[in-house]
RNA sequence: GGGCGGUUAGCUCAGCGGUAGAGCGUCUCGUUUACACCGAGAGGGCCGGCGGUUCGAUCCCGUCACCGCCCA
């Protein structure tokens, strides 16, 4: 027997390390099976699961679950990202807890740490993910820092080198003075500040005029080498060409015409600074301008750069800055121009300020030498793979927003200035000639051929973004570069499911970096899930508190709940909203099914290996067999266009709606008893229910799995790889669909006016039929006792003599339904009720009558349409006589 | 400033040329061979505004408003 409730945490763990041990999860090369991939964008090795984490990895199993459920050979690609900032941070935090640094004890031991910590804590998000009940294939597992993968990144690097497609410059890269590394544009959020637009006086030389220019950034000026003004801006035409004394260092420096300047914004006369601000660098490039930087790598003043082509006033002050942190350097700048009246005035002013993503800290621009990709040749096939269609988003509208950033894609910075990450594999000889190769041996073979003798080589000391490693995931994962069979069969995956906002981390660098080396897609559908917010529409965040930790969801209702509650949201592409609330609502779904089964388990409906669900004779039992055909097919549709909350509700509704409410509730009283009609409600029902839980295993895994087992369907264990369901033909399905739906609208009537009526639940009525035809009367004679328990009534027979006094009625088709209540009746609440359902029908013959009338709707229309509106005339007019001659009864 | 998306029942969202839907919430009734994490019933909508196309518009087009996101 049964519990009355299903009990998640008596189940949960035990059937995961059952389908776990039984390699339930694990791809097969050798079957002789069509592939199925999906690459799990790899977690961030030091994360935990968070909502977003739960949502794209439910998604993903669902997809996985279902196809393994069809026979392919489902391959759901896990591991992790090794994630450079991220962990060696923690590392590094660690560390000045202990009271050293990574530079006390060098770069071998804090590696050892890094990789000390990941063996000890890097595989928390891999347990989440199984309490989650994702069934990724375990046994492949990779990490991106791997030795296969590493090699991989090696070997990608060098091709790219050779083929000038990554080089080194010096550019100017976003810059985290906290962290001391280079970022890509992707690690950047731009976020609005509250801040100052400085007015201030630059004295033009020769004259006792000044210009004022506006400024976000006063301690930058320490590096301008121009001022910009707009070339059609009247007020500063004369200026063009003259020469300004920086109020500091004294430095002479050109009013240059460029458009970059907005006459709209400040004074519409802008310093320029083009080491430290990237619209600033292009003026200068336009202009032939000097960069001198004026900032050191911890965004300290550094002023070894200028002091060549300084004439200060007052040089003590500008000495007095060397080493001061940017921030306290613009405050004693400010302070100083202030002082000597270069300061005009100062205006509050809002402005975004470039912030490191995982540090938090105000990215500086700066100009430094690092390793690029060139992007924008990768990103040409990448956009015509798109275009022609050999990839495609769901939704398509994402296709607009990956066109958009590819077209104008920069070069990728990837150089980074870390520890923790694949290190790059170039060598610098005495001369600084770069020699990049695999290993240090083909490189000092490069040395020895370039230089005619052998030559000491140093490595160069940074590593490569982690994004780079990722963006080889699809087929570095299955054993590139060695032709494993892996690689055959699994390259390209079918789907790639994850949240738009890394939309160009993930998706486009993997399109590129899969068509350079594969020559090939990485995947041919694209799916975006939406992101994740609080019950009130809020983005989730640490500092609102506002954080749902996915884990005490699944502690308080079930991984099942969650699982169907953000299925069951995830409109395609949108975001989900999603709390406590919800999931407790949605675990009462488990519950229902975990009831439907249980009552199923109590009336002995178990799987008769015997039983051919083709065969059923009872209408009750082909109108349920075609209503789970209409779900199998309505949820398999819904799959295969991956439309999962849609699958999500029409199982909801099958199980529900008509399962449980219609045919457990007509078939309880047949269902006992050893006649044959007994025992093939019995059937259907165990039959229906085990379509019902392979259709649902996908998202609810664990509570269907474990009623699996319970009944007997299969081993314990093995729905995961029962077959899914196929629609079965239902002989006389039209027919028992039309029965049975009309005994539904029957009870329904009756229901309804009892209601109205409030008739005591209790009290069981007698019910009359008039007008009914031979037909109707033959069914509601076979449906007799059904209806009459649904329904509550006493009798339910032909009106053979007298209309009975106080009658209450409704229209079922062609016959009246006539519930004579002749004590409990209030005559003039009928006679209101039946006026505004003639009222309804009224209105609604009045609406398709004037529609017909309208010759243009006639001759126009199709003619399918016209004769629909035909017939819902003639049926609205029936109704309303009915209606009607039911009034004047009881007039 | 450029682009994308949204605006449908109190809430969350489906629908997307031809009869406006679901779940939750609300109200009423209810212990009847599973389930109160339940059952039955009811109420609730000029489908953001204004134009246009069409025989017909929640749906297509234009425009405006408001909201959200992305890129400058």
């Amino acid at each position: 027997m049964l519990d009355k409730n299903f009990d998640p945490a008596a189940f949960e763990t035990r059937l995961y390390e059952t389908w776990e041990q039984e390699g339930a999860f694990a791809a097969d090369p050798s079957r002789n099976a069509k592939p199925f991939t999906v690459m799990i964008p790899p977690p961030n090795v030091t994360g935990s699961l968070h909502v977003g984490h739960a949502l794209t990895m439910t998604l993903q199993d669902v997809l996985i679950r279902f196809r393994r459920m069809q026979g392919r050979d489902a391959l759901w690609q896990p591991g992790t990202d090794h994630a450079g900032i991220a962990t060696q941070l923690m590392v590094e935090r660690e560390l000045q807890r202990e009271g050293t640094t990574r530079q006390a004890i060098g770069r071998e031991a804090f590696l050892d740490r890094v990789w000390q910590w990941k063996a000890e804590q890097g595989s928390a998000i891999t347990r989440q993910l199984r309490r989650l009940g994702a069934s990724p294939d375990w046994s492949r597992e990779r990490f991106t820092m791997d030795d296969g993968l590493s090699g991989a990144v090696r070997t990608i690097f060098v091709r790219l080198f050779n083929d000038g497609l990554i080089y080194r410059a010096k550019r100017l890269v976003n810059w985290d003075p906290e962290f001391r590394s280079a970022l890509s544009d992707l690690e950047v959020e731009m976020r609005e500040v509250k801040g100052n637009l400085w007015h201030l006086r630059y004295p033009i030389e020769g004259t006792d005029q000044a210009i004022i220019v506006a400024t976000t950034r006063p301690e930058t000026m320490l590096g301008d080498t121009a001022v910009a003004v707009h070339p059609d801006d009247a007020r500063y035409r004369d200026l063009i060409g003259k020469t300004v004394v920086q109020p500091i260092t004294g430095r002479k420096i050109p009013i240059v015409a460029d458009a970059h300047s907005d006459p709209e914004k400040g004074t519409g006369a802008v310093k320029i600074t083009p080491a430290h601000d990237f619209n600033d660098f292009a003026v200068g490039q336009r202009h032939n301008l000097a960069a001198p930087s004026i900032l050191d790598r911890s965004a300290r003043i550094a002023l070894a750069e200028i002091r060549a082509d300084c004439h200060p006033a007052d040089p003590s002050f500008l000495d007095s800055l060397e080493g001061l942190d940017r921030f306290a350097a613009r405050a004693e700048i400010v302070a100083h121009l202030d002082a000597i009246g270069a300061l005009d005035r100062v205006e509050p002013h809002t402005h975004t300020v470039p912030h490191a993503d995982r540090s938090g800290a105000v990215i500086e621009p700066l100009l430094t030498e690092q390793w690029f990709c060139n992007a924008a040749e990768l990103a040409g096939p990448a956009i015509t793979a798109v275009e022609d269609g050999r990839i495609e988003f769901v939704p398509k509208s994402w296709e607009n927003t990956y066109f958009a950033w590819m077209r104008n894609i920069e070069p990728w910075c990837i150089s980074r200035q870390l520890w923790w990450g694949h290190r790059i594999p170039a060598w610098y000889g005495p001369d600084r000639t770069i020699f990049v190769a695999e290993t240090e041996a083909d490189a000092k073979l490069q040395a020895e051929e370039h230089y005619g003798h052998a030559a000491a080589l140093i490595q160069d000391e940074d590593v490569l973004d982690t994004w780079f490693s990722s963006a080889l995931w699809p087929f570095s994962t299955l054993g590139w570069p060695d032709n494993t069979p892996e690689l055959a069969r699994y390259y390209p995956g079918d789907v790639l499911v994850t949240g738009f906002d890394i939309i160009f981390f993930w998706v486009a660098r993997m399109v590129m970096m899969g068509l350079y080396v594969m020559g090939d897609v990485p995947f041919r559908t694209v799916m975006m899930n939406g992101l994740v917010r609080d019950e009130r529409g809020q983005k989730m965040s640490k500092t609102k508190g506002n954080v749902v930790d996915p884990l005490a969801l699944i502690e308080s209702y079930g991984a099942d709940a969650l699982r169907y509650t953000v299925t069951a949201q995830s409109g395609a592409g949108r975001n989900i909203k999603l709390g406590p609330a919800m999931v407790e609502t949605n675990r009462s779904f488990v519950t229902k099914l975990w009831n439907a089964a249980r009552f199923c388990a109590m009336n002995d409906c178990r799987p008769d290996p015997a039983f051919q669900s083709g065969h059923a004779k009872l209408p009750l039992s082909r109108w349920i067999l075609d209503a789970a055909n209409r779900a199998v097919a309505e949820a398999t549709e819904a799959l295969d266009a991956y439309r999962l909350s849609d699958y999500a509700l029409a199982c909801y509704r099958f199980t529900w709606g008509d399962f449980c409410d219609w045919f457990l509730e007509l078939a309880k009283p047949g269902l006992s008893g050893e006649t044959g009609e007994a025992r093939e409600l019995r059937a259907v029902a165990a039959d229906v229910l085990g379509t019902i839980l392979r259709l649902l295993h996908p998202v609810i895994p664990f509570v269907t799995e474990a009623l699996w087992d319970d009944f007997g369907y299969g081993e314990a264990g093995s729905l995961i790889r029962a077959p899914w369901p196929d629609r079965v033909a239902v002989a006389g399905a039209e027919v028992a669909h039309d029965e049975v739906s009309w005994v539904i609208r029957l009870i329904s009537e009756i229901r309804a006016v009892r209601g109205e009526m409030n008739v005591p639940a209790a009290s069981r009525i007698p019910i009359l039929l008039r007008d009914a035809d031979p037909g109707t009367i033959a069914r509601a004679g076979r449906w007799h006792a059904e209806i009459a328990r649904l329904a509550r009534i006493a009798s339910l027979e032909p009106l053979t003599s007298d209309m009975p006094k106080g009658a209450a009625q409704a229209i079922i088709d062609e016959a009246t339904i006539i519930l004579p209540l002749a004590d409990v009746i209030d005559l003039a609440a009928e006679r209101r009720r039946l006026a505004s359902t003639r009222e309804k029908t009224a209105s609604e013959a009045e609406k398709i009558a004037r529609k017909l009338a309208n010759q243009d709707f006639v001759a126009r229309a199709p003619e399918d349409v016209v004769a629909e509106n035909r017939d819902r005339l003639d049926a609205a007019q029936a109704e309303l006589a009915r209606l009607d001659a039911a009034l004047s009864r009881i007039a």
